[in-house]
RNA sequence: GCGGGAGUAGCUCAACUGGUUAGAGCGCCGCCCUGUCACGGCGGAGGUUGCGGGUUCGAGUCCCGUCUCUCGCGCCA
């Protein structure tokens, strides 16, 4: 008899059907045993009657994470055995025979609905099991969706996906440490940023994407950086002004809220999670502005600050939410010396430049901005930078042979996964997170070889 | 890098100002249960209180050292 996933029993009621996947939990009656019984679709209860003396048998054996083949008719509900409250809480699986499948060894902590509840190391220590529980897979199904969107939002746009090169020369800019890599016999680094690539690809292709892994080895042990994070990027050629940019994030992350509140309803439920508040027009605002706002409603002066602290996203999210309902805030206008060499600076007031914030319920969602496109206004930012043109050669081709006014963003699919469904700390939102004290097993200084 | 918090059973936690044999829930093992709802009842096993030293008649608790985890700030084009 051919397998039958657990969601398509709605339509097989009162049929013979053979389902395979994990016991959730055992409920053992005596002289009868129910299972919850769990596969990639779904999950549903099975019953055990004594009648079905073999089966019995077998089923007193069962514990939980047992992999388990049943064959049987599919019923519905007796009107008092409902249970609402549940997927598939009206109909069950009578079970007429059980197949072992395979054993599980006692688990090593309490994996039930309820019972759930680790401290997030011990969570990560046991990935390989704790990936199975129905709280983690909404987690990492919401972020799929995220994903998805993204690219599916950039094609309808007519964006180019491009894959981003990982291993590359010297370092460009300063900044973010990197990770340094044996080359053969020479060095090499692990790409920080697809940043210089997308420009490049963006002078052949105009509009340009790449989901890839970047890599960053920033001394920071804090609850929203990895040093392996997936980088949604974006670049766009022919624009007139930077707010263009700031139109196209408004529209892409509009539409990734708009997939996940459609495609995954059950995981919101599940997770408990509200999304925020987009509203038709994103209040946007200079950084002079935002730190004068915040001292007006505050007190607290951060006037001058070269960029907003954790403490100022904090307050002025929760200003703008309460004068305007909107849970989003644009920032732009950072100093021009604090930033990146290409961002572009605002030609009435060069000690600004035209970067640009996107920042959500008090932490920084993604950034973007207008880049220099002209040559010699980008040669002469090299020079003040400090940078050596010879290492940024095939960039600056690029540019030497006419390059469009334009811009782009780039946001961490992991960090916007944690800013949509409000997990605290980014690991949640990671398979397998990477940080400093940690590659899947942690990294103790005692442990080292 | 700076500052705070924590480390007790497989997991999550408790143990008032130092005071019997360090407890509970869940999990595990055994028995019971014919409609349970990530059940229920009875019983049982399970601990070098992170590690090392010190103070004390007496230390999970206080002191010193050390290791680990964690949170905040900084860093983070």
């Amino acid at each position: 008899m051919p397998r039958t996933l657990i969601k398509d029993l709605k339509g097989k009621i009162g049929e013979q059907v053979k389902i395979q996947g994990w016991v959730s939990v055992r409920r053992d009656q005596g002289k009868m045993v129910f299972f919850d019984f769990r596969d990639r679709s779904g999950t549903v209860q099975a019953v055990v009657l004594p009648s079905e003396e073999l089966a019995i048998a077998v089923a007193k054996e069962i514990r939980g994470e047992y992999v388990i083949s049943a064959s049987g008719m599919v019923n519905k509900r007796p009107e008092k055995n409902i249970n609402p409250d549940v997927l598939n809480g009206d109909l069950e699986l009578q079970v007429q025979t059980l197949e072992i499948l395979a054993k599980a060894e006692p688990l090593p902590f309490d994996m039930s609905l309820d019972g759930y509840n680790l401290d997030l190391p011990t969570q990560l220590d046991h990935r390989a099991l704790t990936l199975r529980h129905p709280r983690n897979q909404a987690i990492f199904k919401v972020q799929a969706v995220i994903i998805d969107s993204f690219r599916e939002f950039m094609k309808s746009q007519d964006f180019f996906e491009f894959q981003a090169p990982s291993i590359v020369p010297a370092t460009a800019e300063g900044g973010a440490e990197v990770f340094k890599v044996k080359y053969f016999d020479k060095d090499a680094y692990l790409s920080q940023s697809p940043q210089l690539y997308k420009q490049i690809v963006m002078t052949a292709f105009e509009r340009v994407f790449s989901v890839n892994k970047i890599f960053r080895a920033e001394p920071s042990q804090t609850t929203r950086h990895l040093t392996e994070v997936v980088s949604l990027d974006a670049e766009m050629a022919f624009i007139e002004s930077w707010t263009d940019i700031r139109d196209m994030i408004e529209h892409t992350v509009r539409f990734i809220l708009m997939s996940v509140s459609t495609k995954c309803e059950a995981e919101l439920k599940l997770l408990k999670v509200e999304l925020p508040v987009m509203l038709e027009k994103t209040p946007t605002m200079s950084l002079t502005e935002a730190q004068e706002k915040i001292f007006t409603k505050t007190g607290r002066d951060p006037r001058g600050d070269k960029d907003l602290s954790t403490q100022d996203e904090q307050d002025l999210c929760a200003i703008i939410k309460e004068e305007t309902g909107s849970d989003f805030v644009f920032v732009y206008g950072y100093p021009t010396k604090q930033k990146p060499f290409y961002v572009y600076p605002n030609p009435e007031n060069p000690e600004f430049n035209e970067g640009v914030d996107l920042i959500g319920r008090g932490r920084e969602w993604l950034s973007g901005g207008r880049r220099i496109n002209d040559y010699a206004q980008l040669m002469k930012h090299v020079e003040e930078w400090e940078m050596d043109p010879k290492k940024i050669e095939m960039f600056l081709e690029a540019f030497r042979y006419g390059a469009p006014p334009e811009g782009g963003f780039a946001f961490g699919a992991e960090r916007i996964t944690m800013q949509i469904l409000n997990l605290e700390n980014i690991r949640e939102a990671t398979m397998f997170p990477r940080d400093m004290n940690r590659i899947d097993q942690p990294l103790s200084t005692d442990k080292k070889e």
